[in-house]
DNA sequence: ATGGTAGCGTAGCTA
């Protein structure tokens, strides 16, 4: 709560998207956050493991969640803006060490997550409503995502084979990107730095992990995109990941 | 090639 309220307090956001909640629905800050204005909200949680919401000071209407790979996981709910626009939040499975889905099944569980996501998108490809997809998606699919494409490639979150499932993903519902719609793609950006560096800052070993997609009706209103690397400084306990900021009209 | 941290919960898993 105590990063939520100073996210809030310095950026004023009218949507936040969660992942890796990691708590039950009955000990979800509900209350807390709609006392600081986000009255609606969309939960979905897991205690220890996995966990979404969407939390909004905009009215959600025709919320839902769906579940992958015939699991309970909590890794993706959805809610309709009142501008009539999807709003997706997602979160991918990690994956585990091994880069390798035979000998690790939670390497094989992401690559099937990945596969079953792309042949939903791929479904839903023909509706013509303006969709955003936001989320944990555990992949950083380009060069500049990561800190050393080199020595990255054989790691879980940038193997060849997670960059292709991910980049199907978005090519099946013609996904943009909304963060490097900004961001030159030579250009170095992250939204995640391991908590085992010593000092995250001075090595600064990230991966760009966190992602925000829009359908392409949605790219003329797109205003600006960050992300809030100031907040992996956060203290006295900041998580792993930061926000990932999108304006829209 | 290895180990490094965080959280939950009190061992070992997941990230």
């Amino acid at each position: 709560m105590g990063l939520l309220e100073r996210l809030i307090a310095e950026q004023q956001p009218d949507v936040i998207c969660l992942q890796e909640t990691k708590t039950a629905d009955e000990t979800f800050p509900t209350a807390a956050l709609a006392t600081l204005g986000y009255k609606h909200q969309h939960i979905h949680g897991m205690k220890s493991y996995n966990g979404v919401a969407i939390v909004s000071r905009l009215p959600l209407a025709n919320v839902g969640e769906r579940h992958w790979q015939g699991r309970e996981d909590r890794r993706h709910v959805f809610a309709e803006l009142p501008n009539g626009a999807e709003l997706h939040c997602c979160y991918v499975p990690a994956g585990g060490d091994v880069p390798d889905p035979v000998a690790n099944p939670k390497f094989e569980h992401k690559l099937g997550f990945l596969d079953e996501m792309t042949a939903w998108w791929q479904s839903r490809r023909d509706d013509a409503k303006p969709k955003i997809l936001v989320g944990d998606l555990n992949v950083a699919p380009l060069e500049h995502d990561v800190w050393s494409h080199k020595q990255m490639t054989g790691v879980v979150s940038h193997t060849p084979i997670e960059i292709e499932k991910l980049l199907a993903w978005q090519e099946s519902h013609s996904w943009v990107d909304a963060v490097r719609h900004f961001v030159p793609s030579e250009e170095k950006l992250y939204s995640w730095w391991s908590y085992r560096a010593q000092d995250w800052a001075a090595s600064d070993r990230g991966r760009r992990l966190d992602h925000v997609w829009v359908t392409p009706n949605l790219v003329p209103t797109l205003k600006q995109a960050h992300i809030l690397r100031s907040a992996r400084g956060w203290e006295p306990k900041p998580s792993d990941h930061v926000p990932v900021l999108v304006d829209m009209s």
